[in-house]
DNA sequence: GACGAACTATGCCGTTCGGCCTAGCCCGCC
DNA sequence: GGCGGGCTAGGCCGAACGGCATAGTTCGTC
């Protein structure tokens, strides 16, 4: 089915920010038609070698951008949220899989009428390209993570993206629902499901975090959680020019 | 000074490929005003925090996109060899700098006039997403390399990506120069300098490589060291559809 | 050509993470 | 509600890589 996707859906609203692809804004989105496509758990959105004639934007539930090599490794990408554009990568090496994580939609918007409309709106193509650059800088640092973190530090940088990026903002605790379980999670962070679940229980030792259940994360003590995670992280802004 | 980058310009013609950032067609830069800007090793061509109102195509030598965090910790994004585009992602973060490696030349459009010709050439237009695409997909590639390889399978891949991007095709046997330092592939590949000395050592005994020089690599094994860089690709091109 | 500084190689050892295995848990299905 | 499969936790051990120290090499400078 084919429909123009309103703004003031009430699933965008907050929901945009830095973590997945990109988060090229919305309303950007909202003006063009797109196709609408649901997608039950693990199901594949775009398969490695299929013909990238779409980019998509999440519109509900979680999804993967998966890389498996020809002996099985398997490196997570990105997670894409609702707002998330995706769907740029493939286009040029068509080794990335997007998979639904949990139960999911998709808008799908054809490359032919999103290439058409970045040539005739400049404010559109602004976007998408802001998009893209958006992701290079998200890979920029979750590569960095990846070479230069321990595992404790990758898992306190994930988990304090997902409160910012998808946490519920009034809870106390703060408290995180992951979507998506161990192995994606040690794929995405370049680690062993073992180390994951160990890093956990580690963490719930020493009273950063509690487990209530295994996909839920109550984060005990922010600011011990977020010195390990910003390990990594750039200086301070307050040190930083900041520039338009 | 200003002049428009001539296409007919030998450093450019066989340089082009999937290295660094991008390689947004050389052509379709060279009918541009831009401005080149010469580097001494080591200097800085934008620097964390510097407000990024260009573009940059490397003309001459091999420039670095390093990011530093705040605890010393140095990972290397990608490096830039002449025909490549950078300068697309520190827009977003402001938290790469881009360095020369050894002397070098780069070719600075800004951003605003780059930004008016995307939106009245579509070529161009296409030109430049094109780029900022398969970076994306470099960086993919880079994150599996350091989130899933080892030590060997690392600098055998880095090895590989040099000689295809780099090396002189003729020469018997095929030989790489690496024009960085170990510490700078270290960083590029998530290692420690010391290891990335002590698998050059290990390739080395194994009959793989030929050191004649510290900066000089002659490749005496290509298929052994192909098998070892090729962990990580993806399935060969022949199992895979082919689009367009 | 001699000096010095920076870069590279390598031995030794410690730590971290991975791999294998089993037990426990949760959830879905019948 | 009971059964079964898949996911998670955690013990045990080993391998790989990191960190430190030192020796050797290269390169630029005077």
């Amino acid at each position: 089915m084919t429909l123009a996707i309103q703004t003031s859906d009430a699933a965008f609203q907050h929901l945009r920010g830095p973590f997945g692809m990109s988060d090229v804004t919305h309303s950007r989105f909202s003006h063009s038609d797109a196709t609408l496509s649901h997608y039950a758990a693990g199901e594949e959105v775009v398969g490695e070698g299929d013909p990238t004639d779409y980019f998509y934007m999440v519109v509900k539930g979680v999804f993967r951008a998966v890389k498996v090599t020809r002996d099985g490794r398997r490196q997570i990408f990105a997670f894409y949220m609702p707002g998330d554009m995706c769907g740029l990568e493939p286009g040029a090496s068509y080794d990335l899989t997007i998979e639904a994580v949990g139960a999911g939609t998709v808008a799908a918007l054809s490359r032919l009428s999103c290439r058409a409309r970045m040539n005739r709106d400049p404010e559109f193509n602004s976007a998408v390209f802001e998009g893209a650059t958006r992701a290079l800088s998200l890979a920029v640092d979750h590569m960095t993570m990846i070479g230069r973190s321990s595992a404790e530090e990758r898992l306190a940088w994930f988990l304090t993206m997902l409160r910012d990026r998808a946490g519920a903002p009034g809870r106390h605790p703060p408290t995180v629902d992951l979507v998506m379980q161990r192995q994606d999670i040690a794929d995405y962070l370049g680690l062993t499901i073992e180390t994951v679940s160990r890093t956990f229980t580690h963490m719930k030792e020493r009273g950063l975090i509690a487990l209530p259940s295994t996909r839920r994360v109550q984060i005990l003590n922010s600011a011990g959680l977020e010195r390990l995670a910003a390990a990594d992280r750039d200086a301070p802004v307050s040190a930083r020019t900041i520039c338009a």
